[in-house]
DNA sequence: GTCTATACGCCGATAGAC
DNA sequence: GTCTATCGGCGTATAGAC
């Protein structure tokens, strides 16, 4: 009960602390700038040693945010299809879900969108071909069979969509943009659509 | 005449070695995962110590490279607008030109398109303040005002145009296309046009 | 202008006490 | 599980001979 008071706000443990502060700290300054030495410090603890207990190495700690935040967008993603029928709609959630992590929690967006994950992990596979992208190629391909979406290559397809919805989300997180990103949203999503539906 | 043999082929001064050298391995594996022996040895020299006749230190290296490919890309934009007079026209000539660079110079787009700059060169403007972008912007507006592009904010219009065009150059780079990306050129411009195009 | 030799610092990583 | 202490290595950079 007493430890109940703690479980309210944080029942963060030192694993998921240090896994939140690398995110902060990559998202930032990029892995090769950021210390193990930053990180502990961002994490509250007093020396390197202590991140040795929860990770092996520094790569390692990467490795785990990476495949931490695949998996939850990859959840996500299975919740929009679970709870939408047509592909346009299911689409039409997957943007909402962008946009919003894109303003809710840029860090997590700047590790799918604009850093290069290769870089520091070299054993990962392509992007295209992981979980979360995996699906929204079958919500495209499903589009299409439905007749909402045009009938051209998938990975074409995914091109031209993903391609305005992504410059525009990497355009919020470089700060380049005027208004906050939502505000963009629902143009974007019509140029998007508009380029790949049928008719 | 000894010496203009020499000059057919290449050449090449030290200083334009270096910077070969380094935009392919940076290109290749990062500017943190190359070291100053990488860039030495494929240059040709012993040690690091003929660097350093050349260029202050590293970050020099990447600053002169990165100058140069702007730079080059400038000269070519203005080369575009000056022989042909509709904006449509040099907009499609500069997404010939682009493609044609991922086609020939992967290496050089790869340092435009999915190079993290400021994580090495953190005094860098923004690419969008730098010449041959603001030389875009301005074909958008020239556009706008000979009515043939839609009437948006022009960085809205270049977010749609080169949304599409630049998602399409960086999975060729990254070569997650099955054929050449030349043999996308027509039907991306195609769509990407139509995302911003009046009617 | 390129080599030899060498210095220096930082960071990742380990051993072991508490 | 966190701290103290410390090591080893790599990569940048410099001084000086050729």
């Amino acid at each position: 009960m007493d430890q109940e008071k703690e479980n309210n706000k944080k029942k963060l443990d030192t694993q998921d602390e240090i896994l939140l502060a690398a995110l902060k700290l990559f998202a930032e300054k990029g892995y090769f700038n950021t210390s193990l030495t930053d990180i502990t410090e961002a994490t509250g603890l007093k020396t390197t040693s202590g991140i040795y207990q929860h990770y092996k190495n520094k790569q390692m700690i990467a490795k785990a945010l990476y495949a931490n935040i695949l998996d939850s967008l990859s959840i996500s993603i299975d919740d929009i299809r679970r709870r939408n029928k047509k592909p346009s709609e299911q689409l039409r959630e997957v943007v909402g879900l962008l946009f919003r992590l894109t303003q809710e929690a840029p860090d997590v967006m700047e590790f799918l969108l604009v850093i290069k994950v290769h870089e520091f992990l070299p054993d990962e596979k392509p992007l295209l071909d992981t979980a979360p992208f995996v699906k929204i190629i079958k919500i495209i391909q499903a589009g299409m069979k439905s007749d909402e979406i045009r009938n051209i290559d998938p990975v074409q397809a995914y091109m031209y969509f993903f391609g305005i919805i992504n410059q525009t989300l990497r355009m919020a997180l470089a700060g380049s943009l005027a208004k906050d990103v939502e505000a963009y949203q629902s143009q974007v999503w019509m140029v998007a659509w508009n380029a790949i539906c049928k008719k």
